[in-house]
DNA sequence: CCTATTTCTTAATCTACATTAATGCACTGC
DNA sequence: GCAGTGCATTAATGTAGATTAAGAAATAGG
């Protein structure tokens, strides 16, 4: 359990790492993403202040996800093993995130999953470069910017 | 803390519920699904024997998904509250596939979240109609039958 | 500052999957 | 036993979003 200063681009954790921790922000901003095979980088999840970012694997198991900064950061990084009961409910607050998220990948189409993002993170949305969001969407740079001409039209 | 029989095609929650509970799936095949504003189904998971089913909102608030048998099954009904240390690594469990679930969502095809799907959980694809199976990779029963034809020619 | 690199936008074209519709098949219940 | 309903498959057509490409705008770094 300590302190870390990260500066904006700064890897945490590579995917296949073993062993990887759980990441506190305390402040600035982070993101867990992928890449598949075909090279393309997947967002996973933002985590600004006071979010926990980590992979779920277990500890054992390589690391699905890369952690980085995307702004000069402040973290406390913990080991996985420590979790007590009240972690618990903390790991339900992020089941329901994820659960969300799986519904709205299934049923909203790119507008609506853009609205949704808006809506539900407004500040996030101010932070980080469009393409990210695109990224985090499931859709790409361009589709999103048609996404908000459209948007625009419609008022 | 009770012992349910469940006939197939029985619900057990449905969305928009309140202080919904956890199903743990001792024989039989449930499935978790929500249904979208406009009309579609869209299958959450599959819960067979030893699998534990439960929307993932905080219990005060309405419940999104709704959760039925597909097989005659018996499962037993908690409540959510019951959070002992031993559930903290089921809850773990439970947000790895979830993590794993977003990533072939946002990263693979129909085809590819096809043949992860039948690599992954073999026994689940004999006992449920394709339609479902579909449903939860997110394409149509149309699309799937293409799918599963290209897949045939290739050998 | 000024240049270089990255990011955003727009438009043209392409493609995976959705939609619609028709047909054959299985299961169900009288 | 056979009508009725739901399910799977196939094929024709439609469409959201991907890809490609090029220019404009923002950002970074010396």
């Amino acid at each position: 359990m300590k302190k870390l200063e990260v500066k904006k681009g700064q890897i945490l954790q590579h995917k296949g790492e073993v062993h990887t921790k759980v990441y506190i922000v305390k402040s600035g901003l982070l993101r867990s993403y992928t890449i598949d095979d075909k090279g393309k980088e997947h967002i996973f999840m933002f985590a600004p202040e006071d979010w926990l970012v980590a992979d779920s694997s277990p500890p054992e198991t390589p690391a699905e996800l890369f952690i980085d900064a995307i702004e000069d950061s402040i973290v406390i990084e913990r080991d996985k093993e420590i979790t007590n009961g009240h972690d618990a409910q903390k790991l339900i607050n992020r089941l329901q995130v994820l659960q969300k998220r799986i519904i709205m990948l299934m049923s909203a189409s790119a507008i609506e999953r853009y609205e949704h993002f808006v809506a539900t993170y407004p500040d996030i949305v101010q932070r980080v470069p469009q393409r990210m969001i695109a990224s985090y969407l499931g859709i790409t740079p361009e589709a999103l910017s048609t996404v908000k001409r459209q948007r625009l039209k419609e008022r």
